[in-house]
RNA sequence: GCCCGCUUGGCGGAAUGGUAGACGCAACGGACUUAAAAUCCGUGGGCCCGAAAGGGCCGUCCCGGUUCAAGUCCGGGAGCGGGCACCA
């Protein structure tokens, strides 16, 4: 018997498609396109089973869309920079650059075993200069059209490590590597001006129709559009006023107290001359910003003395505070407080016994008894004690306040954003240079266009904390470009999310001598079909929306939105074992019993836990070459198809490759021992068909129309499974029968194409082995027959007051008449009736009958 | 706290409001084999009646509703998971 080599096999059809060149796309104005994009694998050092199911999916659609005649481009690369290589550096002392290009190596090995449709010539490395340096010319052209700017800003610095943080890199208040307490430092930085968009970005979110809903949902809630009022009061005795901004200008009688944050300007400036205040500012700054500890966090305010008028109430005057629990980053960093309807503002008026003055009447209560205990009143009401106000409902009375602050030049509506600037600046050398130099005459100077790239230098050291770059002895010191006088290199690197808004379109002319080449990316673009872990909703998926605009403004592209269909996946998951001393313990370590317990190899205790994402730390992890040794690419293909559906998590199961190894193995005898000679490609279809075949061929036409409606709606754990039961029909056929070689050799052909987007290399080797011409991966995706995919005659399920009763067999599109007096004679539903006459019956054509008795 | 999603056999999962459990995994019974592996055939939601053929009742997290008909639609609740979070 002829068992499938797979390694020979698989490597034969690899370098074939490769020699061939069958994946390079080229613009081909006039046919049709459709690009095909997972999201870049961070050089990490290998590649892990989540990665093989994110370039399994793409390849699945890539590969369907080829054989439907698209013009597909389906690229990969790498996105290089990041701290893991400096980390690589200082540990063990191999330079980020060396490190990141011997992971891409080894990385690229592997994918190349995986058999993807991939047009390798278009690889690119964001690390490479011949990247960033033209996302160098793009932060130019940004910043030349105001989209950037730089300006001082709190944020996370490890007083220990000489860093900035991101927030992700606090844990509980600490930083994540020294465990130093972080502090909030206020320095110049570079934001792009993301917040710009974010109407537009809000808006657009409305058209992506072919996106997740949650992930639309996601970015909705991130960017955190919320329209109220802006107020500001006069400062008692002072010329000045405090803006503050509320959803609820409604409830502006209610009002108690001001207060603003101990990083706005009013209170730095009152500290200067107030010690005490002084002191309960630099204690906000301390306390941690994490979640737990705001949590546990009481609020706190500082009287400051000063008082605010009521700009309704002649001669009411309010305390100013000082709180903690005011965010410079919202609004104004300015509120006003409203206890009786704000939770915040109540704990801190009930601590400072400060008035609760109820404005918002819920229905069915009195006005005369109605009162705020510990929770505040924050539903719909009627408004009262409100002057003017009176007897309003909340939205009138927000309109109604919103158009006497303007008479009154007090204020106005306003709409604000949770969504702030995007930091790009960080104090990294793995990472692509901010083009821009300083000079003390000439301020902020842009790097000119002939001098890009500027390339990082390869001689740092890491032996101290902070910024190589800014150690580095030479490197920073430039002379202006304006002026010539000496002056200083930006030492600031990019966040590598810069890097990764953009690679989508540089795939579109990966070798250009500029960014992007209009006509590539105006064919290419925006992506038909992005895949990816759902992690990403936010950040990388909002970024590279601001860039696609931000291109569009200077010229480089001409649309907004760069993703136009998005999917994000699922997990892959892992049971974990731990041994007696609960040291974790690689699952090839264990021997799995058969009532799901395990032991270690020489029969020791193991505890076996749940399963979750696969992970380095807890070694649940299955290595994907390893799999791709022992059972082939297409098994791994098959399997991670096949066992759940795609959006879901996966859990990765021995028993489960077994599975899709058995079944592939099972394809191959079918198509190397056929149970009879199989007529070549182009035998006309016999006269006669014995009625096993006529019921397969039915068959091969209906999985046609299913197979191809299941890949389009990327459900190919369904498309798997009618494959899988068209070669259960056909492997029934015992080739003895009229026209059952026929219909055989046929329906492999079909089926072969079918599946050739899942197993793209057993395809190959079956299309060969049944004389097919050329290579199956330029074959066009088969068509079903309308005339075949429905049947002569149909089960019909009949209900008697919708419990079904019987099941009986009709013409297709038989009459109404005739499948209700079959139904009605059928002896189950006699017996049912039970002799009492029908009352209605309800007939839903080639379907179902109900009788109702 | 706010927002969102999910819940179907032992397991992964199928099912345009129309025969719940496709397809597979694990399991069990059998064939082949000295034996095992591989392979092949068969059984498979629960309970009940029947020797069998077959039939009955219950069943898609819980409670209620709409409908001739609900896993699917609506209202309420529980559990699990995810996102955001002192956002005024």
């Amino acid at each position: 018997m002829s068992r499938y080599n797979v390694t020979e096999t698989e490597a034969k059809w690899q370098a074939e498609w490769e020699r061939r060149g069958s994946f390079r796309a080229s613009e081909q104005p006039g046919k049709p396109k459709y690009y095909v994009l997972e999201m870049f694998p961070y050089p990490s050092g290998r590649i892990h089973m989540g990665h093989v199911r994110n370039y399994t999916l793409g390849d699945v659609v890539a590969r369907h869309r080829r054989a439907l005649g698209f013009n597909v481009l389906h690229p990969m690369g790498w996105d290089a920079f990041g701290l893991p290589a400096e980390n690589a550096a200082r540990d063990s002392k191999i330079h980020p650059a060396k490190w990141t290009y011997d992971n891409i190596a080894t990385m690229r090995a592997e994918l190349k075993r995986m058999g993807l449709s991939l047009d390798w010539s278009r690889e690119l490395a964001t690390c490479h200069p011949g990247y960033y340096q033209h996302q160098q010319k793009l932060f130019l052209d940004f910043f030349a059209a105001g989209l950037v700017h730089r300006k001082e800003a709190f944020v996370n610095w490890d007083p220990v490590d000489h860093t900035v943080l991101a927030n992700e890199q606090v844990i509980d208040g600490k930083g994540w590597r020294s465990g130093a307490p972080v502090e909030k430092k206020k320095l110049a930085q570079w934001f792009f001006k993301i917040t710009d968009y974010a109407d537009e970005l809000t808006d657009a979110l409305e058209g992506l129709d072919r996106w997740p809903e949650k992930v639309r949902l996601m970015q909705e809630n991130w960017i955190g559009r919320s329209s109220g009022a802006e107020i500001r009061f006069q400062i008692k005795g002072r010329g000045d006023r405090i803006t503050v901004f509320t959803t609820r200008p409604d409830t502006i009688f209610g009002m108690s107290f001001c207060a603003v944050s101990p990083d706005h300007a009013l209170a730095d400036e009152l500290a200067k001359k107030d010690a005490r205040l002084a002191a309960f500012i630099a204690e906000c700054r301390q306390s941690g910003t994490s979640e737990a500890a705001i949590e546990a966090q009481e609020k706190k305010g500082y009287d400051t003395g000063l008082k605010v008028l009521h700009p309704f109430i002649p001669g009411r005057e309010l305390p100013v505070y000082v709180a903690n629990f005011v965010l410079i980053e919202y609004g104004s960093g300015a509120i006003f407080g409203c206890p009786g309807h704000d939770q915040r503002d109540l704990d801190f008026a009930r601590k400072y016994d400060l008035p609760v003055i109820p404005v918002v009447l819920p229905p069915g209560e009195d006005p005369k008894t109605f009162a705020i205990g510990d929770t505040a009143y924050t539903e719909t009401g009627t408004i009262f004690n409100s002057d003017f106000l009176d007897g309003l409902d909340i939205e009138t009375a927000k309109k109604e306040v919103g158009r006497r602050l303007e008479a009154m030049q007090a204020g106005h509506p306003t709409t604000v954003y949770r969504l702030r600037d995007w930091l790009v600046s960080r104090q990294r050398y793995w990472g692509c240079p901010i083009p821009v130099i300083h000079c003390d005459k000439c301020g902020v100077v842009p790097v000119p266009d002939k001098d890009l790239p500027v390339r990082l230098p390869d001689d740092v050291s890491f032996d101290r904390p902070g910024n190589p770059l800014d150690h580095h002895p030479t490197w920073k010191h430039v002379d202006c470009p304006n002026c010539g006088a000496k002056a200083r290199r930006e030492t600031d690197t990019f966040d590598t999310f810069v890097d990764s808004s953009w690679y989508f379109a540089r795939f579109c002319s990966p070798r250009a001598d500029v960014p992007v080449v209009r006509e590539a990316v105006d064919y290419w673009l925006s992506v038909d079909q992005y895949i990816g872990g759902v992690e990403h909703a936010i950040l990388h998926l909002l970024y590279s929306r601001f860039f696609m605009r931000a291109m569009k403004r200077t010229g480089w592209a001409k649309i907004e939105e760069p993703f136009a269909g998005l999917f994000t996946q699922g997990m892959v998951l892992h049971e974990s074992y731990r041994d007696e001393s609960g040291k974790w313990l690689y699952p090839e370590e264990v021997k799995k019993l058969g009532d799901g317990g395990a032991t270690t190899l020489d029969g020791g205790k193991v505890t076996v836990g749940r399963r979750e994402v696969m992970s380095k730390s807890k070694k649940n992890v299955i290595a994907p070459a390893a799999i791709i040794d022992s059972y082939g690419a297409d098994t791994a293909r098959l399997f991670m198809l096949s066992d759940s559906p795609p959006e879901r998590d996966l859990e990765w199961t021995e028993a489960g490759v077994e599975g899709a190894w058995r079944y592939i193995n099972r394809l191959w005898r079918l198509v190397s021992e056929p149970p009879a000679v199989l007529p070549a490609p182009g035998a006309a279809q016999p006269k006669e068909l014995s009625q096993a075949a006529e019921q397969a061929w039915r068959l091969v036409h209906k999985t046609i129309a299913a197979v191809s409606e299941s890949i389009d709606a990327l459900r190919f754990n369904v498309a798997v499974a009618q494959i899988r039961t068209l070669s259960n029909a056909l492997e029934a056929l015992t080739g003895k029968g009229p026209g059952e070689a026929w219909v055989l050799a046929e329906g492999l052909r079909i089926l072969v194409r079918l599946i050739g987007p899942m197993t793209p290399h057993l395809a190959e080797e079956m299309w060969a082995t049944l004389g097919g011409s050329g290579l199956l991966c330029d074959q066009p995706w088969p068509k079903a027959d309308p005339a075949l995919i429905v049947d002569d005659v149909v089960k019909v399920a009949v209900q008697v007051n919708g419990k079904l009763r019987a099941t009986i067999d009709l013409p297709r599109d038989a009459a109404e008449q005739a499948a209700r007096d079959a139904a009605l004679g059928a002896p189950n539903v006699v017996a049912a009736m039970a002799g009492k006459p029908a009352r209605k019956v309800i007939v839903v054509p080639n379907r179902i009958v109900n009788v109702v008795v």
